[in-house]
DNA sequence: TAGATTGTTAATCGATTAACAATC
DNA sequence: TAGATTGTTAATCGATTAACAATC
């Protein structure tokens, strides 16, 4: 099964079973099977048998998987093996919030930079983070590392702000903005956007 | 085409072509052909027109579609026609982004109480709205018509603040806390997951 | 051994895309 | 009329689900 295409779909699967994992973990709870995970996350279990079949044999027949090696091998196939520093450019609300989450994404990923325009922003500091100014950002960049870029500007801001991370060398991009951008074809972009989120919801209303 | 089950892809697109159509609209261009919204937007036209024609007969051919006419009709179908009224628990940074959103969010949607469940949060302002307890949501949903409801609370209280929200009679509910919640059959929940929205973002770098 | 559960193939279902008659 | 573009049907593509042999 090894080198086929994953599925965008898959993929965003598997970080889902890797939260579940993590909390049968807590539980103290060693074996898991696709029964279960899909009982609890309200998918079909041979849809995660196959999920996971993409990428190896993890589990044992008859058994079910073991949740400790589950979690590894996750965490390997979506690259948090490694830790992945992430730089946020935008030190508004939303921004600060983000940089909260560095708790939530414990030591696989981390917020190590974070930017803002305005001169009264410059200096604060954020979660042990000092807001620089963006003119830093390739320079830092290219320092720490950065593969991932996280946009928290207001959105006229947004593609600039995008083109700046290009510029610098970013491999990946995540846009809170309202609004759409135009990045090259080699840049993996992301939006995660509230808005056009809460929209969508607003259909299902009676 | 009406009566058809429509699916979630197709729903989850239509905010999208409203953005485009609101900047047409400000660049005071009047007719867009599937053509130039799918080249913006990355799509095949023939699936944006497909879209549309689950609805209705928007487009006229030869020519495209009227922007103004096109906004209106999306907004219909997504509901957006009438105010929705949303409350959020949980006046944190996230909490306290999101309600900053109002303007984005047009007449068309609108943060209308706030929520906290610690004291010392309590009475404060946020962008005119005055963070109330916990206690008062039920009261609040019931008397200012809440829809639906965000969740910007911390993990651990999410299924809480879900419950409440569910006992409040809510209709639909966007859940940012990364935790898995449950709630029932007629709820309709969205994850709007900043984690897992990293995470899978993980999987494409080299 | 009997029961459970995987990994995988085959069947089904659904979504995307191509093609084109209708028509502005 | 000629060119453009829709709405819709048919073809294709891909993803989900069912079924089951293998095996713990």
């Amino acid at each position: 099964m090894k080198n086929m295409k994953i599925s965008e779909a898959v993929v965003r699967r598997l970080p889902i079973y890797l939260r579940y994992l993590n909390e049968l973990t807590m539980k103290s709870i060693t074996t898991v099977s696709s029964q279960d995970l899909g009982h609890k996350l309200d998918l079909n279990p041979a849809q995660i048998r196959k999920d996971l079949a993409y990428f190896g044999e993890f589990g044992k027949k008859g058994i079910g998987y073991d949740v400790a090696y589950l979690i590894e091998k996750i965490q390997q196939i979506l690259k948090l093996d490694r830790q992945i520093p992430v730089a946020l450019v935008g030190a508004g609300n939303l921004g600060r919030a983000l940089c909260n989450y560095n708790t939530y994404l414990k030591d696989q990923m981390k917020i190590v930079a974070v930017f803002d325009a305005s001169p009264q922003k410059i200096g604060e500091t954020i979660n042990n983070l000092t807001v620089q100014p963006i003119e830093e950002l390739k320079d830092a960049v290219t320092r720490l590392g950065v593969r991932i870029g996280i946009i928290t500007v207001p959105a006229i801001e947004a593609q600039n702000v995008a083109n700046q991370f290009i510029h610098a060398g970013i491999e990946a991009l995540l846009n809170f903005a309202p609004v759409i951008i135009k990045v090259p074809s080699e840049i993996r972009l992301h939006h995660a956007d509230f808005t056009t989120e809460l929209q969508s919801l607003a259909y299902y209303l009676d």
